[in-house]
DNA sequence: CTATATGCAAAAACTTTGCATAAGC
DNA sequence: GCTTATGCAAAGTTTTTGCATATAG
């Protein structure tokens, strides 16, 4: 947790209450969550707190590295903490059953340089399965 | 190109005129276009088109599995052809400079039944890169 | 002929901007 | 004290819905 605020304050942005806060509760809840639903989270412990802050946040906190976006079928952004270690290249599992999200250890995709003729440059890749607590609950 | 319609027809949806030239242009780009500039591309040929149609074509094409929905970093949705023979599960390339769109031929993606004790249902991924033609003109 | 597709208008959903005030460093 | 952050109101974008009419099979 202290990692991560030290990627804001490096970055010269401020360590507000709200900013802490967000990740915060992005890290407890271990999932993956909307700027709507972290502004209802927000709004239980500051009275004023409104969408657009949460929007300027979750990008600032985003480009920090302190959250990743993470890839869902619907029409909303979603964004879980990145908490990853030394910021190596690494991948993400989102279950299906309860939006966690676990970060995975390794990318172990083999980028081959050439792809029809293309330079590679980047990849992106996630993964959906089912938490172990999902899978009990069934 | 007539196996592209014929996966329309199989599920029962009707081979209208706009969904055949929504097909043939984005084939014959050979990109990943937003509903925007599918509509635009369109009216060149349609005097009557709207935005409604075009959204929900290409959503039906897709579900049809005739385009597939390209991950940009922008807000809007974006969809190419995807013409890969027999459904085979495959993923895409995507060049930066000019936003072609190629079909990669197999997946390579070692998949691990666990992960963090998730059991891994399916995966995403997606590659960037730059296209032979961007390579020469830079 | 019947079910699906379309155009258009309107609404809904989501996201950003502007600006005055507040607060971190 | 200076710069960044925030609240609020308002606007901007993108996407969906409803419904009457048109059209593919």
């Amino acid at each position: 947790m202290d990692r991560l605020l030290e990627k804001i304050r490096v970055r010269g942005y401020k360590l507000t209450p709200k900013r802490i806060e967000m990740i915060r509760i992005l890290y407890a809840k271990g999932g993956h969550f909307t700027p709507e639903e972290v502004c209802a989270l927000l709004k239980r412990r500051f009275k004023k707190i409104g969408l657009p802050s949460v929007y300027r946040n979750l990008e600032t906190l985003a480009e920090c590295g302190v959250l990743v976006r993470i890839h869902q079928l619907d029409r909303q952004r979603h964004y879980a903490v990145c908490s990853h270690q030394g910021d190596k290249h690494h991948h993400h599992i989102v279950c299906t059953g309860c939006n966690k999200v676990e970060e995975m250890s390794e990318c172990k995709v083999e980028a081959p340089k050439k792809v029809h003729g293309f330079r590679v440059l980047e990849h992106f890749l996630q993964f959906q399965g089912i938490c172990p607590d999902c899978e009990i609950k069934k």
